[in-house]
RNA sequence: GCCUUUGUAGCUCAGGGGUAGAGCACUUCCUUGGUAAGGAAGAGGUCAGGGGUUCAAAUCCCCUCAAAGGCUCCA
């Protein structure tokens, strides 16, 4: 019948509707409740607005804010909401984007000398939920691009016109709610009465286009909410995240701080964190020592010319530490940016045979760059930082095998530490600016096609990212998020074809020729500061045992007992057990909530009673009283908690 | 580097044109206390730094430095 079509639902089943049916219309058939809730519809894999009709067969999934697509339909909408109720408070404002992000959304205006500030957000919160309130509808209209551009000139928007520029006549639609039109494909929520909650986080400056040399438009980031209670909630899970932050967290259990007088993104490594980090270098280190890596130390200034060789002089001198001079000589030396150049040489200290292949070279090297001061963050983004660096000097035909053994010891490492939540991101050339990248379309083809091979054939959550590649190389990140959900990069794989090349690397194969070989950079923490940074959040500061800085803290009820707990202290020191006696002269309850505060694992409390029997009386962080016992079964009982994450990466 | 915001005691923060306040931490004393904060007293600040306006600036203005959230960048 040529009026009816079919429509097949994400269930399987089959309806039968007639032509140009809805969205709404198909929620409508299967229940009202369903129809209050839709928000759009995917038709055939796209998504749509719930009230545009569909002329054809086709598969139909309704959307409501239980769907990620749901969700940003509705953010979206409210970016719209957000615009409408700007240009009622401020005429004349003008309008570059408003996506829907990961969560809420924003829109980049220009407020032409108008401040927003937070004096502002309230204003246009209250006018939001009031346009909100009365349902207006979002309405879709294709128009000829000429008519566009009259109505935006007409509007004197210049950012819409520069959007317009790029797109095809034809395929220009508009949408409409109240007095508000944008620019826009679409799809949108029926009406804005489904937004019941509205809240401006934060503004931001923002380029035009992201080109730096363009104006800079005032970004407003918001999230708003089907339900009040949704928003308040959200609210809470946002004042959670920053109760983990890494720099907040770092300042309390006194593991790092920063010091003007040294300098801005220098941190300054307390004892205890200090502690924290030689920890992760040594349990690398008892790794790699079994995955065949060998140990190399190298200064933290090199010639320039080594980076003239490299070729980072001429990619990153300008933006670097300027370079160090002698006073006599007219010589030039560079805080070391990387470590790879010196491990380059050392390759080159003796000749090497194909049967020496793979050597792969390790150092804990702390390497400098000059960051944009604006960029510095926490322990995550800062100008000097110590590399878990090492690289891999092997036969072509071995690189995809060694590709695949740093993947392995990089999924270690995350694992013992617990995290799971990890994606890898490959990154690839650009795929039409290939002018920026050094080496050879074959070369880095090859490379190309190992990384993507080794990644699937360890069954890694991939996502390829074009024009994301070093310049050198491509490369396989393995990104964590943090404590408020921000993407930070920690391990890295990096093939290179270009450095062997410049340093004129070789060596002999079984047929007595010279051949050069590959090279593999590789870091699975990254950087020990960043990886503590997202350590710290990942876990709120509660280390697991063989991490903590301090695993225990012996708490005598009195001075009377001093002995007996400094005895009892130098018992777990020698099975190097880390902790410290609280010989403070304040009650057993006062020392039993600092330790708590302060995320010390265990608490051994002594007093009378113990003394007489020679046990202690064992407290875990968190879970309370354990009773007492031996000091041996102590002993053991913490050494197996330690080893229960240790024995882990030693399989 | 750019935009917005912020900078008061070791920490968390209040105040605000008339020469500085709280809680915690710290020191001393009292207390010797059994599983998340015992009591008292004391010490501690060129109110980020510099300049300006003013009879008077921590407070208002300008510059610098640093931090926060973004943008750009990221070997």
């Amino acid at each position: 019948m040529e009026n009816q079509i079919q429509i097949t639902l994400p269930d399987g089943s089959i309806r039968t509707f007639p032509k140009g049916v809805s969205g709404m219309d198909i929620a409508r058939s299967i229940s009202e409740g369903l129809a209050r809730n839709v928000l759009a519809a995917v038709v055939d894999g796209q998504v749509w607005d719930s009230s545009r009709p569909i002329d054809s067969d086709a598969h139909v999934k309704l959307l409501t804010w239980n769907d990620t697509e749901g969700k940003s339909t509705f953010w979206h909408s409210s970016a719209h909401l957000l615009a409408e109720a700007l240009e009622a408070l401020y005429p004349g404002v003008k309008f570059g984007i408003g996506p829907a992000i990961e969560t809420g959304f924003y829109y980049d205006v220009d407020l032409g000398d108008h401040k927003f500030s937070q004096e502002d957000f309230k204003k246009v919160e209250d006018k939001m939920l009031e346009l909100a309130r009365t349902k207006e509808v979002f309405t879709r209209t294709s128009i000829s691009k000429a008519d566009a551009i009259a109505y935006f000139e007409e509007k004197g928007d210049e950012y819409k016109l520069d959007l317009l520029k790029d797109l095809e006549d034809g395929k220009i639609t508009f949408y409409n709610q109240g007095n508000f039109t944008d620019l826009c494909r679409g799809p949108h929520i029926p009406d804005t009465g489904f937004i019941k909650a509205a809240k401006i986080l934060n503004v931001a400056g923002a380029y035009w286009r992201g080109n730096e040399n363009n104006k800079m438009l005032t970004r407003i980031y918001a999230v708003t909410f089907p339900k009040q209670k949704e928003l308040e909630e959200y609210l809470h899970v946002l004042e959670e995240a920053k109760k983990r932050d890494h720099r907040k967290l770092g300042k309390e259990l006194e593991l790092f701080t920063f010091s003007e007088r040294v300098g801005q993104g220098l941190p300054l490594w307390l004892p205890k964190g200090a502690a924290l980090r030689e920890r992760l270098e040594n349990f690398l280190r008892r790794a790699q020592v079994r995955a065949g890596y060998l140990p190399v130390v190298t200064p933290h200034i090199g010639s320039k010319q080594l980076y003239v060789t490299s070729g980072h002089y001429e990619k990153y001198g300008k933006d670097s530490f300027q370079p160090i001079h002698t006073p006599d000589e007219d010589e030039e030396f560079l805080l070391k940016p990387m470590n790879c150049p010196h491990h380059c040489e050392i390759y080159r200290s003796k000749p090497r045979s194909y049967r020496d292949l793979p050597v792969r070279f390790a150092e804990f090297g702390t390497v400098y760059r000059y960051e944009q001061s604006g960029e510095l963050h926490g322990l995550t983004r800062v100008r000097g930082f110590t590399q878990d660096d090492a690289h891999i000097f092997c036969r072509p035909d071995q690189v995809e095998e060694e590709f695949m053994k740093v993947i392995d010891l990089v999924q270690y490492v995350f694992k013992a530490l617990g995290f799971s939540e990890y994606s890898a991101q490959v990154s690839l050339r650009d795929q039409e600016d290939r002018a920026k990248y050094i080496g050879t379309d074959e070369n880095w083809d090859r490379a190309e096609q190992a990384i993507i091979r080794s990644a699937e054939a360890k069954g890694l959550n991939t996502v390829i990212e074009y024009g994301e590649a070093a310049f050198y190389g491509p490369k396989l990140d393995f990104m964590v998020k943090d404590a408020l959900g921000r993407k930070w990069q920690l391990g890295t794989i990096q093939v290179d074809y270009n450095l062997p090349e410049r340093f004129d690397l070789e060596y002999t194969g079984s047929d007595n020729k010279k051949y050069r070989p590959v090279m593999i950079h590789r870091a699975p923490f990254g950087s020990l500061e960043r990886f503590v940074a997202i350590l710290i959040e990942s876990t709120a500061g509660n280390f697991p045992l063989w991490l903590s800085p301090d695993q225990l803290a012996v708490l005598p009820i009195s001075e009377k007992y001093t002995d007996y707990a400094n005895e009892i202290f130098l018992l777990l020191q020698e099975e190097d057990l880390r902790g410290y006696v609280d010989h403070r002269d304040e009650k057993i309850g006062k020392k039993i909530r600092d330790a708590e505060v302060s995320k010390t694992p265990f608490m051994l409390i002594v007093g009378e009673k113990e003394q007489a029997e020679g046990t202690v009386s064992i407290r875990k962080k968190g879970e309370g009283d354990l009773g007492s016992m031996p000091i041996g079964q102590f002993i053991a009982l913490a050494k197996e908690e330690i080893n229960k994450n240790l024995l882990k990466f030693q399989k």
